[in-house]
DNA sequence: GCACTGTCCTGTTTGC
DNA sequence: TGCAAACAGGACAGTG
């Protein structure tokens, strides 16, 4: 599934290929994954536009046109966005939106679960596009401080794990990077946020940002769906240290990995490494 | 405001 | 072998 480092590596392949490039036509093949404006009106918003540049805030990714328009993807589980070169081949069975470029070649959106969104927005509706709005700091950022953290958590009954997928909190976590980080910081994702000590969340911005920079460096994380903007897999999978990796080793102590259920989400974990109880 | 649950959705895995 | 149920999870609506 797709989370910033994901996002990140997608924007930096597909930019050199689509920057400067014009919007030739467009084909809608599921119409209800537009979520603002309506199709027709999507459609026209992007058509004979030239695509001024590529943005990214947490995990939506933003294609700048030169009418002022973002047109806006969030691919959520298992959407795909994918520079196809002219004369070059694309087999999906799930393609939902191509979009046809001046020199021939396709930028296609497929999704499998059809869980993303699509959005194209003036400037000044940004707001509309909600969950972009309220993003928290990310991490790698100047905003995403041990002082934010401690503030932001401060007082918080909900557990830690939960927390750092709340993208008002902290933008562009998921899953994947929440159990690594919780993982490298030696704490258990059952604990409440507002339970952490400084020392803890000092360590804890650390390894957010750690695995982060360790997830781009590796062109993100793949486990079934994600490719970059070329159509390749990324290489983090290689390197996790708990996420997908339950029954077998810690790499650390060699205790075997857990898995539990947080907030509905699955959560791998060192029963020893990431003590519930802190020792005082 | 906060914490938690259900829902969307389909390919894959698991169990019988 | 074949079928059905469980599972995967990001974001958001709804509930208490």
């Amino acid at each position: 599934m797709p989370e910033m480092p994901e996002i990140e590596t997608i924007r930096r392949s597909l930019e050199p290929h689509i920057q400067g490039r014009k919007i030739t036509s467009v084909e809608v093949l599921l119409p209800r994954q537009i979520k603002w404006p309506e199709p027709e009106s999507f459609v026209a918003r992007i058509l004979q536009t030239t695509i001024a540049g590529l943005d990214r805030r947490g995990k939506y990714l933003l294609l700048q046109l030169d009418n002022q328009v973002s047109l806006i993807f969030h691919l959520r589980m298992t959407g795909q966005l994918v520079y196809v070169p002219s004369m070059g081949q694309d087999n999906s069975h799930h393609n939902r939106l191509i979009i046809h470029l001046d020199d021939g070649s396709k930028l296609i959106f497929s999704d499998t679960r059809t869980f993303g969104t699509l959005y194209a927005m003036h400037q000044d509706e940004l707001w509309r596009v909600q969950g972009m709005a309220e993003l928290g700091p990310e991490p790698l950022s100047p905003e995403f401080t041990v002082a934010y953290l401690s503030k932001a958590a401060e007082g918080r009954k909900t557990k830690i794990k939960s927390f750092l997928l709340d993208q008002r909190k902290v933008g562009g976590l998921g899953n994947i990077y929440v159990d690594e980080a919780l993982f490298l910081a030696g704490i258990h994702p059952l604990r409440q946020a507002g339970s952490l000590t400084l020392p803890e969340l000092t360590k804890l911005q650390y390894t957010v940002n750690q695995v982060i920079a360790e997830g781009i460096a590796d062109g993100g994380t793949t486990f079934r769906d994600y490719r970059n903007g070329n159509g390749e897999k990324g290489s983090h999978q290689e390197h996790l240290y708990v996420y997908g990796r339950d029954g077998q080793d810690c790499r650390i102590c060699g205790t075997p990995l857990e898995k539990i259920k947080v907030g509905g989400r699955g959560t791998r974990f060192c029963p020893h490494c990431q003590p519930l109880e802190v020792e005082s």
